[in-house]
RNA sequence: GGAGCCGUACCCAAGUGGCUAAGGGAGCGGACUGCAAAUCCGCGAUCCAUCAGUUCGAUUCUGAUCGGCUCCUCCA
């Protein structure tokens, strides 16, 4: 079967045609680095993650950048909202630059440890600030611009397909909320900044053609993305909440400056909620201690976790639905995650099996190239508990199967092994206090201690 | 006010107009063990929020109701 994704676009799975024959080229929207990235963010990165592999395993060359977002933007288009870097920059007495760098780092490691391949580019806005710049000079040559006091905007009425992603109805877009700080000089509700003016005591300025400030949110991910991808890319990805503004405005001005096709798929993220709905610091709080499941990755090896459990977790829901993050789901799938690690390759009967091994594979790529579905490759793989076919996957599945599996054959350390003597003497003389009284040291060392006819094994615990 | 999504066993979660509604965890029964843990084997929704309708037949399509969520505002 052949690589089908879900295009957000159109509202369909179109089989993937890249535009470049064996290569992909890939744009997510990524990192904001004004604090560590919470759980739901590492759930689009997985997801993210999980597609570079596939393409891959499908045999494209893939290019894949994900942006750095270090420039921090108000809140609101106009002036009264709170920025975000300036907020955590204050916070923590270090400037935007510093704590952008930070939680960058901080980011890198997350990836790390939950097998998220680093993207082969991570460009910083605040180093494409002359692109940027490029684009709005494009932009305002072809008449798409209007500058106030404020900023210079896009002017939306002058892009007919507007919102046609999101299927924006804009008439009835007229918010009627009043916590929403509408900006006067607009000419339209729906038009976006592409450079905020006269921001004195916003921490982070340039100069530009249009007077000293700052880029407005969208415009660095259509200049990054085309910079390194052509102004015509493959697939671009991001979080659903992304689809009626951000991706929307990208759409918007990058179309308008090169006055061709921006993204060939666009690819989106569902939501983690925690709670029963998306996860926010209220919610977290007012859950109980022990129903509060973690909220960092940090958070979650703290409390006892294995990164990788989490990430499983993440596989066995597909990424177009929300997932329920409870402390249940994260504890099921670290067992399920345990006994991945238990599998057996002297008992693989498949493997010595060349038709059905096959078959077998077969339904599992079909069921990967089927829009990703994971928590399909994952049963699948489950009801056939083949090591090979595990092994084959973890390419995809990033679980570290093999690594994890050898790991059982390390030679234990002295300290262990005089434990086990010791217990052993006490088992041969049936002193059974003293026998369980040195197991639970042994366990609590973190070793799986089991009697059976042939003897005594131990095993240092995986998860 | 507008737009959209979801509601499947105790929990997480796939899926299909009609063969036995995946898979995982928990639970239960058994094997193993001195007893355990781990592991292995077996069991689990006559039913897919509710009510109508379309259909030979619907969990899957349509409508309504109830419940939950998201977006329209920085947001994965």
């Amino acid at each position: 079967m052949a690589l089908t994704i879900f295009n957000t676009m159109t509202r369909r799975k179109e089989v993937f045609v890249p535009l470049e024959e064996g290569k992909a080229s890939l744009y997510c929207c990524g990192l904001t680095v004004y604090n560590y990235a919470h759980v739901g963010n590492l759930r689009t990165y997985v997801f993210e993650d999980i597609l570079r592999r596939v393409l891959r395993f499908n045999g494209y060359a893939v290019l894949h950048v994900q942006n750095v977002t270090d420039v921090g933007h108000m809140t609101s288009d106009g002036d009264a909202g709170e920025d975000k870097m300036q907020k955590a920059s204050e916070r923590e007495s270090k400037s935007p630059w510093e704590i952008a760098r930070f939680y960058e780092e901080a980011a890198v490691r997350d990836y790390k440890r939950l097998n998220i391949e680093i993207p082969e580019v991570m460009p910083r806005a605040t180093e494409h600030i002359v692109e940027m710049i490029e684009i709005i000079e494009r932009l305002e040559k072809r008449g798409y611009t209007y500058t106030t006091p404020e900023a210079v905007y896009f002017d939306t009425a002058k892009f007919p397909d507007y919102g046609k992603m999101a299927q924006l109805r804009l008439e009835s877009q007229r918010t009627e909320r009043d916590d929403v700080i509408l900006d006067e000089t607009k000419r339209n509700p729906s038009d976006f900044v592409l450079w905020f003016l006269n921001k004195p005591t916003h921490l982070m300025q340039w100069s530009s053609p249009w007077g000293a400030g700052y880029p407005g949110w969208h415009i660095e991910c259509s200049a990054m993305s085309m910079k390194y991808l052509g102004e015509t890319f493959d697939i671009h990805c991001g979080g659903v909440d992304h689809i009626p503004v951000h991706h929307t405005n990208e759409i918007a001005q990058s179309e308008c400056a090169t006055g061709h096709l921006f993204v060939r798929y666009w690819m989106h993220g569902e939501f983690l909620l925690m709670g029963g709905g998306k996860m926010s610091k209220s919610k977290l709080l007012e859950m109980k201690e022990e129903e509060r499941p973690p909220s960092t990755l940090q958070e979650l090896i703290d409390r006892g976790y294995d990164p990788l459990a989490y990430r499983y977790l993440c596989l066995q829901a597909h990424y177009r639905s929300e997932q329920n993050f409870t402390v249940e789901s994260l504890e099921a799938a670290s067992t399920g995650l345990r006994k991945i690690y238990a599998t057996d390759p002297s008992r693989d009967t498949l493997a010595d099996d060349a038709e059905a091994y096959a078959v077998a594979r077969q339904r599992v790529l079909d069921a990967m190239n089927d829009d990703l579905a994971m928590p399909q490759v994952v049963g699948i793989l489950n009801s056939y508990g083949s090591y090979r076919l595990w092994i084959e996957f973890d390419a995809v599945l990033g679980l570290d199967i093999a690594l994890r599996t050898q790991r059982a054959e390390e030679v234990l350390p002295t300290s262990v092994q005089n434990l086990i003597e010791a217990r052993n003497a006490a088992r041969a003389a049936k002193n059974w206090s003293e026998s369980d009284a040195l197991r639970v040291g042994l366990i609590e060392l973190g070793y799986d201690v089991a009697d059976s006819p042939q003897g005594t094994t131990v095993k240092r615990r995986l998860l």
